[in-house]
DNA sequence: GTATGTGAATCTCTTCACAGCC
DNA sequence: GGCTGTGAAGAGATTCACATAC
């Protein structure tokens, strides 16, 4: 693994949260950098992209190895290559989707995911209206088939986009069928098993920060429509 | 407005971050409870429901004012009220939809939105091709009328939903116009002046959240398709 | 008895500052 | 000179525990 030195992270322990979270962003500079054909970048750089001091990069990157060299800062190509390994993302992770609704089909094309190793190998819908049709290639295939199909295919996580109410009941199936990681799009929280991992998106929760952080900003008194009831 | 009692959350100082965040959780849980009946509920009733400790719901809700009675715990239909007015989801919020692609067209049809006082009111994109047609019942407008039609609806916040590659100059067209609050959807970070808000919605950067939680678990070398190159 | 609101204690994360290395 | 990795200090968030109120 490139260069020597040790690497291991044993997690569980200690690693921030909100570090985990950096690494990703560490990760996409980083391949903003390859393309620009950068080799080397220093903590200091890295963190002005990001907005967040040196001492905070270095920290983060400490916690899953010993990726800088004294004077130089990090190589580019390396330290990417170690991110990837970290997150997993230098593997393919055949992925189901379950719900063929409007934004599951939008997160079906969405780029961001095909490109990262987030390969989505069969797709599901509770609708038997929706079954047996196409989405962008992809066969839309009963909830019933799903535990066939992720043996078969060896998936391993599933993106949830089906509606609050049905989420907690797909959300068992999946479990069911032996997925071990959920990306949950439904503004639920899910009840499942320790071992397996849930991260949501939730869209709506995020607008309401947005509208918290404007009202904020407008002394809590002023323009936008001061309708009432509705 | 309604009880007596302060009020006054003065915020920008003090107020934990992630404090606003479980506001809307609470909020919700709230509307649910509603549903339901009940009248009342305890900081430990509430707590349980998000998983989350007594102590830390009343902290939460005492940055904002003082919403409870002591041996009653808090009126579910009294505090919904209040919580609304703080993230400021009682008054209506025109909103702009900027990218009119798939993530764009799903997130016009997403229910979370409509439901909480996000009026999605004019709709753009900046592709010529797309000008014109309609999508559930919204003219597409092109770029060029965005500052017109902001002044002429009051548009107050963006939801971009653009290639990574356009976020920052539609971002900086949004800002032009007027729009005090983005709700960003591209993997970017985008540059604005101070007084405007921007919360994003990172998905792929939470898809690597999941593979690295599910990396860790399978003790960094395990099942999935451990494919290299490509 | 029940339950809130809040200072104090604890835990967690970030920043500082510097030894060590190139 | 420039830069990393890291212990120690500082800031921030959460939990404890109790005075107060119904």
């Amino acid at each position: 693994m490139s260069r020597g030195k040790s690497n291991s992270y044993s997690s569980e322990t200690g690693t921030p949260k909100a570090a985990v979270e950096r690494l990703s962003l560490y990760l996409r500079e980083l391949e903003a950098l390859l393309e620009s054909g950068q080799k080397t970048i220093s903590s200091h750089q890295l963190g002005q992209a990001l907005k967040i001091t040196d001492a905070q990069v270095r920290k983060d990157l400490a916690y899953f190895g010993q990726f800088g060299y004294p004077g130089i800062g990090y190589r580019v190509e390396e330290l990417r290559e170690s991110l990837r390994a970290v997150l997993g993302t230098d593997k393919v992770w055949p992925t189901a989707l379950v719900g063929a609704g409007n934004l599951g089909r939008a997160l079906l094309g969405y780029r961001g995911f095909a490109g990262r190793g987030f390969q989505v190998t069969a797709v599901f819908d509770g609708d038997a209206e929706m079954v047996g049709k196409k989405v962008l290639g992809h066969e839309i295939h009963p909830m019933e088939d799903l535990s066939r199909i992720a043996d078969e295919k060896g998936l391993v996580l599933a993106i949830l986009a089906v509606p609050a109410a049905a989420a907690e009941e797909v959300a068992s199936k999946v479990v069911q069928a032996g997925i071990v990681g959920i990306l949950n799009f439904a503004p639920t929280q899910l009840k499942v098993p320790d071992e397996v991992s849930v991260i949501s998106v939730d869209m709506a929760l995020r607008l309401e920060q947005l509208a918290f952080q404007v009202n904020q900003r407008r002394g809590h008194v002023a323009s936008p429509s001061e309708s009432k009831d509705e």
